[in-house]
DNA sequence: GAAATACGCAACCATTTTGTTGCGCATTAC
DNA sequence: GTAATGCGCAACAAAATGGTTGCGTATTTC
């Protein structure tokens, strides 16, 4: 059963991915190493407070996971979301392709 | 120089799939079909107006295409931001995976 | 030409989102 | 033990979002 945590809908996915600062953290974090909100708040112009709040959206969206390590939240990349969200893309993509193939087909007979 | 129009940025994209009226859009119109709003809007629960407004957003995001054909408008998929979008998603996962190899070749040294 | 269809625009409203600041608490450093 | 660090919570403000309604205009239809 893994760690449970389902994951949730695709748009759900996308509204955590559609915002420069969250798709921004998503990329640091895509490294693997989990980082403090001090460190991810550090390089960015905004407070800390901000960042938490966008970090608590990405977690929300399962893109992320949160551990309490002594005094600091340390936050981790979480991949089952993104696949999920790259998925769904891949399917309507795949719709698209085939309705290519359709209407070529068509026009060929 | 096909049809100009640049692929709006990533986080652009996913914001416009990051509503389940609009993703729900991009659905229907990947088949290829190109849609008036009237059609659109009518097995929705929403107003025509409201409709419209998602539509934008989703051309404004490089989602759909809009033509005039006489009193309607026609909003037709196209497939170029979805495939930025999807790129870009396996860009992060690639760099997630590419994490995880160093990881493993690290402990198994 | 009159009625019906399809739409655009503008104003407006409620809610959500994004961000701030202030404060208090736990944990670590010295 | 005192100071500094890291964080959470709450209150607040501003802006963006999602939606509605009313009205005017162009295009078909009959």
């Amino acid at each position: 059963m893994s760690t449970a945590e389902p994951v949730p809908a695709p748009d759900v996915v996308f509204a955590a991915l559609g915002d420069p600062t969250r798709l921004s953290l998503v990329a640091r974090l895509s490294d693997g190493q989990s980082r403090s909100i001090a460190v991810l708040s550090a390089d960015t112009e905004l407070t800390r407070q901000a960042v938490t709040k966008h970090l608590r959206v990405m977690e929300e969206a399962g893109l992320v996971e949160v551990a309490r390590v002594g005094r600091e939240s340390r936050y981790t990349f979480r991949p089952v979301a993104l696949d999920a969200a790259r998925a769904y893309l891949e399917m309507v993509s795949r719709q698209w392709d085939d309705a290519l193939g359709r209407l070529k087909s068509f026009v060929e007979e």
